[in-house]
DNA sequence: GCCAACGTTGGC
DNA sequence: GCCAACGTTGGC
């Protein structure tokens, strides 16, 4: 199985039900320049994401969604209105660009960040990593098959 | 609300 | 190109 990822969303802002509701959605107002790489030079149509629930109670992994679009420019980016609107960014230059995820399933049961700290397998997750707040990352293939098997529990 | 960790900005 | 200051993320 191919690499797949990892997203992070505050639920308060945009959750995975969410996502579920809308069927798909463009992921703008990335503005991280790692996480913006990930989605434009490595992402590829099908690949599959996990959803992360951040700044919540229970941080947790909610749901599996998938890659369902080739890269393109972030609109907020150019919109003086956006709270992501970038000054230096131009429809010839731009400099943000993003792709659309689509729902595909909800976790059986949530996985908590608590409960993924304790997994062995896990412990060299890149979510896990000191200091980590790239709200969109890798996640290595037998990573990915450890946290569908732990929401099977 | 606190604060550690990190990314970005800008002066030099 | 260095690095201090600042802003942001996100768990707790």
């Amino acid at each position: 199985m191919r690499r797949a990822w990892l997203i992070k969303s505050e639920p308060d802002c945009y959750s995975f039900q969410d996502l579920e509701r809308d069927g798909s959605t463009g992921w703008e107002g990335v503005r991280n320049y790692q996480a913006r790489n990930f989605m434009r030079d490595e992402m590829q149509v099908g690949d599959k994401v996990l959803f992360y629930h951040s700044s919540t109670a229970q941080p947790a992994i909610v749901g599996v969604a998938e890659v369902a679009s080739e890269p393109y420019p972030d609109p907020t980016q150019f919109d003086p209105q956006s709270e992501y609107y970038d000054p230096k960014a131009t429809p010839a230059e731009p400099r943000w660009q993003q792709v659309d995820f689509k729902a595909v399933t909800p976790l059986p049961r949530e996985v908590t960040l608590a409960e993924l700290k304790e997994v062995e397998d896990l412990a060299d997750m890149r979510l896990l990593a000191r200091g980590n707040r790239l709200s969109v990352m890798p996640v290595e293939p037998e990573h990915y098959a450890r946290v569908l098997e732990l929401a099977k529990r």
